[in-house]
RNA sequence: GGGGAAGUGUCGGAAUGGGCAGACGAGCAUGACUUAGGAUCAUGUGCCGCGAGGCGUGCGGGUUCAAGUCCCGCCUUCCCCA
């Protein structure tokens, strides 16, 4: 009688066995080794997404992996509640944000419970709750009370629609828009609330203490951007300050990471917002200066900072001096300088900074190379007709590449380029001899010369100063006058495309025109100017970072208060650790504007001064929800620690016992979207607390892994059939009947006519279709409100019912191609499913969704089923051959599915199962019932355990082994099993496979080699060759070499 | 523009202390059992070629007896940063 396989079944039993047993109950045993596996906790939206089941069963199966292992392993699970989707909700359905939240943190636990994993739900934490966010609340007094956490006035980046202000970090892309709500972020000045992550930001780029993925620590890594350079005072000149200037006020200090070019250094650009602009601005400049800086204020970031965009600023009118050579530099003010990055100050170098280049180019400002270039290449342009006769064949003779080109109706000029101080020597001699009266020439990139001849002698001038560039360009105007309008060498030189690439470089080299420093070499240049500005005072090492403090006010109802008091006469005073929490006033009513609540609620606002007890107000910004994240890993170990009793700053927020035990997390799984953000924050955040001395460790999470996301399947689109008329290019709808993607083979004939347009929708909008009419693309406009006729639907259908065509992207509601695990669950099985995720992709990739992929799966999990619950029906006698094989086979898969599982090969896994299945089913004929097929057929099933918690439960009391099978130990392999008798080898011959031997598996390498050379195809290709080599790779391979 | 990752059959993907490329699946094809099959089982399936054989891991070079794997130079896609 065949038993069929009913995971409707057997899984929700399982389930609630489990559940009343609690046998995923972890609790502190000292006799074990602790394993603290977790994934990160999803925010409750709603529903439960087929990504939640991507990324939690396989850490699941993990996890059950170790406690197999002998591990005593805590997997717990939460809810990351606060939140702007719950105020957004709120405003929608006129709901509370809180009531919204927990029904769906109800909804998705509900659902988690079909996932078949081993969450400990006892010590499930939700971070809305008063019980958790108390806690939230008294790690802020902390950091404020360690000097952490600080209130700052400071532009901001502001979302207009969130109403709220956001972390550097969740503002996105090229637009800055808003991470949430797609919003261009605006900047507002407002005063905020900041935690002091920068001050851990040496210690965050120390990553040895961690296993964590290379991506993961260099994304972390990028964001720090530590940069190591030198801190440079510029002066304005004296003459340039106010009468009422303080002493030290016209100082600008300047970050540079290229000390080794401050020779080079001809301007400054200030920031437009600067202080000092309006204290130092000449009376002549003061317009121009103010209407910059309006126009300036007008644009963003982004538009402010980007390297392609024609570059402006306004002279000041003052002077600074260059403290490395006294030189008096105009001080210029431009957009492309920000007050918010490092102190809003930078020292201009022209010649080896792009956008320096640029901006000097631009407005005329001398550009005097002060780095040599490494490549040592130079280029120079021979005018048509400034030369004597015989001057190319020199230049052949000499072995100097050129091109000779026509230049307009002047004759050839020659394009000259040179590689290497010998070369260039050459040239400018050989110019010196051939060059014409009244003419010059010039030698650009890793030489900077120009020759002048009167005829009789002539003059290579360096060009190395401010002074010289002067100097030169005054013979060159006075030579050829069209060049007059130039302002420096520079700018002459620029016009000539062919020198683009050689005018301006970024490289290390040995210093030139660098006063004492000239000749320096590039590799100790930076060292050696900064230990000298130290000597003499005007500079000194120093390091900047990319990372801000971290931004975590927010204007909104629905996140945990941030404990501070505005009081009158006290000014800003935490609240009293014993006073916590600050709760949410549950009847606060949330403005359609999306406005915080807090700001318009009485009973929350008013409060008492703590220090004097005086009337105050309270801080109505609640902080950012990666700060309820930051933690909830301790959260876990005893939840809503003590909750309702009264604490004070020197408790501690969780059971210490629990805490000693569990501590830290040793395997960690989730997003990589998170890799500056959550991972970042939560190892300040142990960092923060463990000098606190509420830790004794460094790091959050030994171990972390990340999974790769889900995508939705392409799909075709329905077939639409309208009847109407044309208009123009497009097609005027009358009537639209619709056969869906799906019956491909009932679409009608596609193709278009005067009143017909049939064929796939591509795409669709609120008030047209895009469709596939053959080879053409057909707009059809749909006036509002036309019947649609869907084939199989009661009602007549709208636009939106319409399917189009989809490609592989990510999933969502409106285009229809989520996968819903509830269906997948409800059709194949909780197991399925599982095994599915984890077989289907790389799980660090992850990738689109394949519907019939997972009918390979459905088909291995019924072959497992009927493989230990049928009988076989032709029963064989078992040999030893056969025996034997069973058993490799068996040692084989517990070794590789142990080593998959330890390095998260979650695809693997399922296909060495599937291996080890194919072999059972093969041995099963004669193996049935016999000792080894029993202890295969357990090993099997104890392996599938993780993978398929349900199914092995089931079948390992089918086979009367005790409850339960996640109470076992993990079977262990005996490498003197995984040996076979004899080995196949091939035998490659000048190196392609020619045959292959079969050998005993200890046969010694002459016997391998006698053996290949025996080989009959072997031979056919050694036949009256010489074998020059036998090369016999291990046991692997023979390679032959034959001449 | 800078940094990173990836590129392997029709598809998902195996295989890197260099050693038979394509494990395990999906799809497809053929056959068996069936009243039937989108069930199940069996067999086949990189490409070209009747065949011997040749060619094949984005492209072009190199190292090596041997390269998906190592080195050099490109191309494409994705991600992060500007």
């Amino acid at each position: 009688m065949i038993t069929p396989y009913r995971p409707q079944e057997i899984e929700p039993k399982w389930q609630k066995r489990w559940e009343a047993d609690a046998l995923y109950r972890s609790v502190i045993d000292t006799d074990k080794p602790k394993f603290y596996a977790l994934t990160m906790l999803p925010y409750p939206s709603g529903d439960l997404h087929i990504g939640h089941w991507y990324a939690m069963t396989p850490s699941d199966a993990r996890a059950r992996f170790k406690r197999m292992q002998g591990y005593n392993v805590l997997f717990p699970m939460g809810f990351d509640a606060f939140g702007l989707p719950a105020e957004n909700a709120a405003i929608q359905r006129g709901i509370h944000p809180g009531t919204w939240t927990l029904r769906n943190v109800a909804n998705m636990r509900q659902q988690m419970h079909t996932m078949g994993t081993m969450f400990d739900w006892q010590r499930e934490a939700v971070s809305c709750l008063p019980g958790y966010y108390r806690w939230t609340e008294w790690f802020f007094l902390k950091l404020y009370e360690m000097g952490l956490a600080y209130r700052k006035k400071s532009p901001v980046d502001y979302c207009p629609s969130c109403k709220t202000t956001l972390a550097r970090e969740q503002v996105v892309g090229e637009e800055h828009i808003c991470e949430r709500c797609g919003a261009q972020v605006i900047k507002k000045d407002l005063e905020q609330w900041f935690f002091r992550i920068t001050k851990y930001a040496d210690e965050l780029l120390d990553f040895s203490k961690i296993d964590w993925p290379d991506k993961i620590r260099l994304l972390q890594t990028n964001w720090i951007g530590r940069s190591e350079g030198a801190e440079v005072t510029f002066s304005i000149a004296a003459e340039d300050l106010p009468a009422d200037a303080a002493e030290g006020e016209g100082e600008l200090v300047v970050f540079t990471t290229r000390p080794d070019t401050l020779w080079g250094a001809t301007f400054m650009v200030l920031a437009p917002e600067h202080p000092l602009v309006e204290r130092i601005t000449k009376a002549e400049s003061r317009e121009a200066v103010a209407s910059y800086k309006q126009q300036a204020a007008r644009q963003n970031e982004i538009e402010r900072l980007a390297t392609d965009k024609e570059k402006t600023g306004v002279f000041t009118g003052a002077y600074a001096i260059n403290p490395v050579n006294g030189a008096r530099i105009p001080v210029w003010i431009a957009d492309y300088v920000m007050m918010t990055y490092g102190t809003g100050a930078i020292m201009a170098v022209p010649a080896h900074d792009e956008r320096d280049f640029a901006f000097a180019v631009k407005f005329g400002l001398p550009i005097i190379p002060v780095i040599a270039r490494p490549d040592g290449l130079a280029k120079s342009f021979t005018f048509p007709g400034s030369v004597r006769e015989g001057f190319r064949t020199e230049l052949e003779t000499a072995g100097i590449e050129f091109v000779a080109t026509p230049v307009g109706d002047m004759g050839e000029g020659l394009f000259v380029t040179l590689r290497g101080d010998t070369q260039i020597e050459i040239y400018i001699a050989l110019m010196q001899k051939f060059l014409l009266p009244n003419n010059w020439n010039e030698v650009v990139g890793a030489r900077w010369a120009f020759i002048f001849t009167d005829g009789e002698k002539s003059e290579v001038c360096e060009l190395n100063s401010v002074e010289t560039d002067a100097a030169i360009l005054a013979r060159c105007k006075a030579i050829f006058p069209p060049v007059t309008p130039n302002r420096t060498c520079m700018e002459m030189l620029s016009s000539l495309p062919f020198y683009t690439d050689v005018l301006f470089h970024h490289e290390y080299g040995t210093m030139i025109n660098s006063g004492p420093f000239s000749g320096t070499p590039g590799d100790v240049a930076k060292s050696q100017v900064i230990a000298w500005l130290a000597e003499q005072g005007r500079g000194k090492a120093a390091v900047n970072y990319k990372l801000r403090d971290w931004l975590i006010s927010r204007q909104r109802y629905w996140g945990a208060p941030i404990p501070m008091i505005y009081c009158d006469s006290c000014g800003i005073v935490p609240v009293r650790y014993e006073d916590l929490p600050v709760l949410l006033p549950a009847d606060a009513e949330i403005p359609k504007t999306g406005e915080n609540a807090l700001l318009y609620h009485k009973g929350f606002l008013h409060t008492t001064c703590p220090k004097c007890g005086g009337p105050a107000r309270r801080e109505t910004d609640t902080m950012d929800t990666f700060m309820c994240s930051s933690w909830y890993q301790y959260a876990y170990l005893s939840p809503y620690y003590r909750e309702g009793d009264s604490v004070t700053g020197n408790d501690t927020p969780w059971d210490p016992a629990e805490l000693a035990y569990w501590a830290p997390v040793d395997s960690y799984t989730g997003g990589a979207e998170h890799a500056v953000m959550h991972l970042m924050y939560t190892r300040f955040f142990t960092k923060a607390l463990r000098d606190a001395g509420l830790l004794n460790f460094d790091e959050p999470m030994l171990q972390y892994r990340y999974q790769g996301i889900i995508l939705g399947e392409p799909r075709d689109g329905d077939c639409v059939e309208v009847s109407g008329s044309w208009e123009g290019n497009a097609f005027q709808a009358h009537h639209i009947a619709v056969t869906p993607f799906d019956q491909r083979q009932n679409w009608p004939s596609i193709g278009k006519s005067e009143s017909r347009v049939c064929g796939e929708v591509m795409d669709r909008d609120d008030v047209s279709l895009k469709v596939q009419a053959g080879d053409e693309l057909v707009v059809v406009h749909v006036p509002e409100g036309l019947e649609i006729i869907i084939p199989g639907k009661e009602s007549l259908g709208g636009l939106n019912d319409i399917l189009y065509h989809l490609e592989v992207e990510k999933m969502s509601k409106s285009k229809k191609n989520v996968v819903a695990p509830d269906t997948l669950v409800a059709t194949y099985g909780a197991d399925t499913v599982r095994a599915y995720l984890m077989f289907g992709w790389r799980w660090d990739q992850g990738g689109p969704w394949d519907s019939k992929g997972i009918e390979g799966v459905v088909r291995w999990v019924n072959r497992v089923w009927a493989l230990v619950m049928d009988a076989p029906r032709n029963r064989v006698p078992l040999d030893a051959a056969t025996e034997r094989e069973l058993q490799r086979a068996m040692h084989t898969a517990i070794k590789a599915v142990t080593q998959d599982l330890e390095s998260f090969s979650f695809n693997t896994i399922i296909a060495r199962l599937m291996e080890f299945t194919n072999a059972l089913g093969k041995a099963k004929d004669a193996a049935w019932e016999s000792p080894v097929w029993d202890t295969a057929i357990s090993h099997l099933l104890l392996l599938l355990a993780p993978i398929t918690p349900h199914l092995a439960e089931e079948l390992w009391e089918a086979i009367g082994k005790p409850y339960s099978v996640h109470m076992q130990t993990w079977p262990s392999w005996d490498e003197a099993m995984l040996a076979v008798d004899e080995i196949e080898i091939p035998v490659q011959v000048n190196g392609k496979v020619r045959g292959k031997i079969v050998v005993a598996a200890n046969a010694d390498e002459a016997t391998v080699k006698a053996a290949a050379l025996a080989e009959v195809n072997v031979r056919r290709y050694t036949e009256g060759q010489q074998v020059l080599k036998v090369i016999v790779a291990g046991r692997k391979l023979v390679s032959v070499v034959v001449r």
